[in-house]
DNA sequence: GCACGCTGTGCCGTGTGATGGCACGGAGGT
DNA sequence: ACCTCCGTGCCATCACACGGCACAGCGTGC
């Protein structure tokens, strides 16, 4: 089914660089114009774009992905916010919530701190299992091989023997750490939520490298750690 | 393209009813099963479903979903949250962030209250433009005529005249009224955040009826109508 | 144990409809 | 007046989506 990838391609490339019309799209994935608009007419039709402000010749996306995203991890994140907000008021520092996804953990909420200098990342970034908080403590739980150990700074643990150290440690301690392994200035811990079958999200503090020393790191541990099991048992 | 039509109409079901098989998706879409399942294949090659937990016959939809809707109205909803939780902290009420699509507006973002009586709405709801406060607030700056009036409750405003004296005061006083025109027990104030083509979104203030009388309506009026005008400005 | 309902999967002849090259009209720009 | 970009529409070709059907696996219950 070609025509249904073309026109995925074609929702993406719109969502990513709206409002945008016919050419630019079709120059850009590198399909027919005919091809292009004929996508577009159906993704209108689907009601998945439509004409942006005025001008019917500029396409941008509506709620419909809204929509679908909300029904999947919506009752998680229902159920996150208030934990994640005493999180953040007793810490002070940006909370985030992320989920397992394939070899990734995805980003979908966040609560930013209230201090000047802070770790901001868009929703739906994804974070590698190894070398993040999030990832670390989901993948402490997962008890599977992650993939290839990708070194993003120093710091990075790239040896798979030492990973498995290092997750053996995040189950003993209760949450995992991250120190500046995926941005050198970026600290973080974290602590998974669990479900039934493993898994299911995890919670983090994140800050800047230079707000962490060890006893507050040792103290927001605890914190998180506490914030992940209020949010396991709310979720039954 | 039919087949895109249907491929878009299985993900959606898939995204209402997770975790859920081909049999069923088939039977509820009407579609045959083979349709129903080169649709699922082709989907999750694009990376928009994936098989549910070690399931391979059961489908959920993936992150995909979000990362589409962040590029679409986050820039709005980072920029809302700060002047949101003010609001919120200042009238201790919800807080809804919506947006006009089409002859609705759309729920982007809420702040809850903390108290036990409280209106939850799910994101991505639809309201109507004449009988909810964020609806009225958008409306009022649209100046173009609603479609058909429907009437939800006793209050709901049904005649065109009467609605529009109703969005002349709501352009004098700066901010919306709902008085249980959507549902007789929610009472709401709501203004619109304006861009350099007319409104792109609207703050609301909603509590049950009872806890909204005329003086506490009239302060949270001035505070949400407040909100809305830092909310334009920060957005330039 | 056999039959039956259900699941998800695979095959294949038919013909629909997606493809993509091309032409056209319009809007600026030079 | 030219040239270039835009979005749109047309149409012959043939790839491929369609959907009926058959099959394998699984649990249930006479």
């Amino acid at each position: 089914m070609q025509n249904v990838i073309n026109a995925l391609r074609v929702l993406e490339e719109v969502a990513a660089r709206q409002p945008i019309g016919v050419g630019e799209l079709a120059r850009e994935l590198g399909l027919p114009k005919s091809t292009v608009q004929r996508s577009l007419r159906t993704l209108n039709e689907a009601g998945w774009i439509r004409p942006a402000g005025g001008e019917v010749t500029r396409w941008q996306v509506t709620s419909k992905a809204l929509q679908i995203a909300r029904t999947t991890e919506l009752g998680l994140r229902d159920a996150a916010m208030p934990v994640m907000e005493e999180l953040r008021q007793r810490t002070g520092e940006t909370i985030h919530l992320m989920v397992p996804e394939g070899d990734a953990v995805v980003l979908i909420e966040r609560l930013e701190t209230d201090k000047p200098l802070r770790i901001v990342l868009p929703l739906g970034i994804r974070l590698p299992l190894h070398a993040s908080a999030n990832g670390k403590a989901v993948l402490a739980h997962l008890r599977r091989p992650a993939g290839t150990l990708l070194g993003y700074t120093g710091t990075t643990i790239t040896d798979p023997d030492a990973l498995r150290a290092e997750l053996d440690g995040v189950l003993a301690r209760g949450y995992a750490d991250n120190r500046g392994e995926w941005r050198s200035d970026i600290a973080a811990v974290a602590a998974a939520v669990l479900g039934p079958d493993g898994p299911v999200a995890s919670l983090s503090v994140s800050t800047p490298a230079s707000r962490m020393p060890e006893p507050l790191r040792a103290e927001y541990g605890k914190l998180v750690t506490q914030a992940a099991r209020t949010l396991t048992e709310s979720l039954g």
